[in-house]
DNA sequence: AACGGTTTCTGACTGGCCGTCAGAAGTCTG
DNA sequence: CAGACTTCTGACGGCCAGTCAGAAACCGTT
């Protein structure tokens, strides 16, 4: 497997190159997350790299392409939470296991909402590039509880009018968003428990179909 | 009730004013649906309307006021959603009443997702005027499921560690959230029907915990 | 229909960011 | 240390944001 970091025009890049590209990348991130998206300047950027704006465009084409690559790089971080989602989910277990999921997944999304938040809205506005990312990404998920609820429907403890990826999809969809309410459910005295155990109490009932 | 439409400097205006503050705010919904956020230029917006810069200024202090006036409109058309959200869905005409939501609460979305996207990231990013009014907007349907799962829980119909508050956010946040994979779904095969189908399902289940 | 006061609109301007390019600076190899 | 290659940047043209003084439109009064 070769090296596929490449500079904007295509070409591929040597370690001092790489180095520089990846503190791009940082400061992108950290900036997104302190003033957002609508105010987010390439200046700004290599600024706080220490470096010129002309720096940022031998590697990114603009912005949006910084942050696809950031986005790219959370997917890869949203891979190992499958590994919960297995068919299963007993009576005895499965709790537990839903539990160990959502906490994954609360982690992996505080430590990268602020680019999963234009990822979403990028995909959401049409990008083909960004809809490509997020429908990869969800996929890994959808896919592991569409096999779980397949199971569950068989066996008689789930509606057969239930179309299992509409389901999933709208597994994935309530725990993406509610993660997106949390300050102000905390505010409401939701806290991260609470949220973990009403949420775990959601997805294995929805998925199993268990009472 | 006086007439509450103010220019940017708070002092109120005339009849004429009010047309072409109307006119920029229906450019501006129509351009964020067209081109996305990011690439809103205020000069777009007085051109479509055939006016100058400097008057779009008159009447927003910039273009996210703009944007958080067409966001209050939404919530408006949010309310009547409401009233489909009873605690007596039986067993008998249960199903039929949650179709009945799910299939308005589409409607609602898709006349409004381009300015509710912005909405719910300005939020997620923060600002405090967008929180207030998707809070506002989401607490209208969130504590109509409250009073409704709270029967359901007495009823013994869903276990007493679900939270009420939490569960009815994570049934807002399933709906909206999924109508925004909408065209990612239509795609895989699930289209407008099936939605509503597998939506109602959920929603049903979710909310009185029947089988 | 002319006038004065008020409301609404806009031309013109400053400042700042975007994105590009030619060439400077740095690095590596033989 | 020379030459080739990689990486970085200063400087620039073009475009947009946002402001302000004054022009234009409107309205009620005589």
């Amino acid at each position: 497997m070769t090296n596929r970091i490449l500079a904007a025009d295509g070409r591929s890049i040597g370690a001092r190159a790489q180095v520089t590209r990846r503190r791009l990348l940082d400061a992108t991130a950290r900036l997104l997350s302190e003033v957002g998206v609508l105010d987010l300047r390439v200046v700004d950027i290599t600024r706080a790299v220490g470096t010129s704006p002309a720096t940022f465009y031998q590697y990114f084409a603009d912005v949006d392409s910084a942050i696809l690559a950031l986005a790219q790089e959370a997917t890869e971080d949203e891979r190992p939470l499958v590994g919960f989602l297995t068919p299963g989910w007993s009576p005895a277990e499965g709790m537990s296991q839903a539990r160990l999921f959502v906490d994954a997944y609360m982690d992996f999304w505080n430590s990268h909402h602020s680019v999963l938040r234009i990822r979403n809205l990028k995909a959401e506005e049409g990008d083909p590039q960004f809809r490509a990312v997020r429908s990869e990404a969800n996929l890994l998920v959808i896919d592991a509880m569409q096999t779980m609820l397949r199971s569950s429907i068989e066996a008689g403890r789930l509606p057969v009018a239930l179309d299992p990826f509409t389901a999933a999809a709208a597994m994935v969809a309530m725990i993406e968003r509610i993660l997106a309410f949390q300050p102000e459910m905390a505010r409401r005295g939701a806290d991260r428990h609470k949220l973990l155990e009403s949420l775990s109490i959601l997805l294995y009932r929805g998925l199993t179909g268990a009472q």
